[in-house]
DNA sequence: TCAGGGGCTGGAAGCGCTTGCATCCGAGCC
DNA sequence: GGCTCGGATGCAAGCGCTTCCAGCCCCTGA
């Protein structure tokens, strides 16, 4: 394997030269730097990114931290970071954490801080103070999606807004017996967007003086299947059923579908159903929705880190900290045909 | 930040004896091992890995490359993978290439042979001979899911085998109207599996001795919203309607009996339909499938990997190059209640 | 004409580890 | 008791780049 070294013999110049030719530093003459670039290209010479990265300091990697590739949403960050990365040049080095604390920590300790990372993106990470300070005291840039972290640039929608927004779509239509599908925390009890969603829907229905019927909030695991059985027992046994339901993400707002269908229900005509989320999905079953897209907002942690990144780069050391944007993500009220006005009683 | 001097000089030891110490080498006595890691300890020290790898040649970091992130079999594929190295120590860097070749090929020059990765898992990856001769140049470990590599270790199923298998439980339960929906290859031409899953279709077919109408080969994109309008065409406006659809995924077999639904079919009253991969969502629509677990092999290729890894730095650079084992992943077919009899002509 | 200055260039010092090699020391042996 | 042997240790040479700094050359302006 050619070394920048061989380079360097073979365009008849000095290492330091080909160095900064071949990474696009000032002063070199053109001629130089296409002698230079012949050559790596005649030998097919590919720079160490190790040896690079410790003289340099830089790394070209960017870290991220997810809790679940499966589900939808973390999937479609996931491609937006990936998108804007590769185009940069960057590579992406994926964590996927799960629900489990303990390999959650380990990821934190054992690799974030090991220099290797020039800038970490965490989606709906929560993390103590004590962590936060720990990553922030390596002075990388620090992006969170989906989750504020106090100190952090942050990509977020404001979701108590939106889910008050989509209960009062249900509202207004003249629905009163609306139940809402929050998320399972079972499994990890940092896992915060369902309370969030689910106080912005108890917001809305004490606002409106609607009561809210304890058979009416049922949780699953934001999952269609897990909706689905979820959905079914709120449509088999609710004492007086509702006519709406809020669902907290689209998958589980499809899962509440299927599942009314299974019961004869017709929707929107017996039952009208909303979700939040923006899934793909959701077009073919006319579902009302509110786009948050996931994607555009990978991107934009993606370009907000690699921002923040060329700010720390070209400034000194010891310069004031860099105040880290706070970008709430413009979204999307999509109103499909799965919401109506409720079924006048029978 | 600590190095690895401050740690020795704390420890009262050399930097040498601190590396072995920490790294786990032999020739370290219990005494200073334990002085090294508590020095080590209260620094907080963490060590660089680019100056580790940069002196060891090995970087604890293996590359995946993967089409779409997004899409259920490749993100399980992934979760396993992850799972595996994130335990053994291991990052992993995530390459999405999505479909085009352009950035496929720069992924595969300017990062992939870059020297910072141990080895590379691809995914329904297809590679002109000469780029797997690249990457085997670098003599490392090649590991190929869903898409054998020739010359790399493969985590395989035999798609054709299992097409064939679903397409004749549907033969022998007396259906002779029999649809088959395939992958959509138009933005991709390398994907191979759906020709792949179709030549099993056609095989079965053939081998009973039953038409293949053309109005019965459907394609789409492996969604199940793809899948729902492709199927909608099918179902309305095929001559002679199928009894039954063997589906090239399990998300599109949920759009088949989605749009099934839609048209007042009963599954499987009056349509049957099988899926093949696996999906969790299966279940829910007690869906007729063979399961491969990608998640399994995603495991069992990240355990491939690291066992050629063990092998190779165990062994002499110029020695034999390692034989590269090939394994068919055991599945399982799963008969639900989405399939049964033809309907008996009205 | 000559000093001054700016654009290029190359030498060499690291970046922070790992590891081959030489050294040292204590235990075991004759 | 002297000698051998092997485990434990430290020294120092890298790993393959980047970048500081000094030096060179040539162009400009006085």
């Amino acid at each position: 394997m050619p070394g920048i070294k061989e380079v360097a013999d073979r365009a008849g110049l000095s290492v330091a030269t080909v160095s900064r030719a071949l990474g696009g530093k000032a002063n070199v003459s053109p001629k130089s730097r296409e002698r230079a670039r012949r050559a790596a290209q005649e030998l097919g010479f590919v720079p160490s990114y190790h040896a690079a990265s410790l003289a340099s300091g830089r790394n070209y990697n960017i870290g991220l931290v997810v809790p679940y590739v499966q589900r939808w949403y973390f999937a479609s960050v996931l491609e937006g970071v990936s998108e804007t990365l590769l185009d940069a040049g960057y590579d992406l080095t994926l964590y996927n954490v799960g629900e489990q604390t303990e390999r959650r920590n380990s990821v934190l300790n054992d690799f974030l801080l090991r220099k290797r990372l020039d800038a970490v993106i965490a989606v709906a990470l929560v993390l103590s103070e004590a962590e936060i300070m720990q990553l922030l005291a390596v002075r990388r840039p620090l992006v969170a999606i989906g989750g504020a972290l106090p100190g952090a640039a942050s990509i977020r929608i404001d979701d108590a807004r939106l889910a008050r927004l989509v209960t009062e779509h249900l509202i207004r239509l003249g629905h009163t017996r609306i139940a809402h599908m929050t998320g399972d925390t079972e499994l990890n009890r940092d896992f915060k967007l369902p309370g969030i969603r689910l106080s912005g829907y108890q917001a809305a229905m004490a606002a409106a003086g609607l009561p809210v019927h304890p058979d009416w909030q049922v949780a699953a695991d934001f999952t269609i299947q897990g909706a689905y059985r979820a959905a079914k027992r709120l449509l088999g046994t609710a004492s007086e059923r509702p006519t709406a339901v809020f669902a907290a993400s689209d998958e589980m707002a499809v899962g509440t579908i299927l599942a009314a269908r299974d019961f004869g229900l017709q929707v929107p005509r017996d039952i009208s159903v909303v979700g939040l989320d923006g899934h793909e999905l959701g077009e073919a079953f006319g579902l009302t929705t509110i786009d948050q897209n996931p994607r555009g907002q990978g991107k934009l942690a993606a370009t907000t880190a690699l921002e923040l990144l060329d700010t720390a780069w070209n400034s000194d050391a010891d310069a004031a900290p860099i105040p880290a944007p706070d970008y709430e993500y413009p979204t999307d009220f999509v109103i499909r045909t799965s919401t109506a006005i409720p079924p006048t009683k029978p």
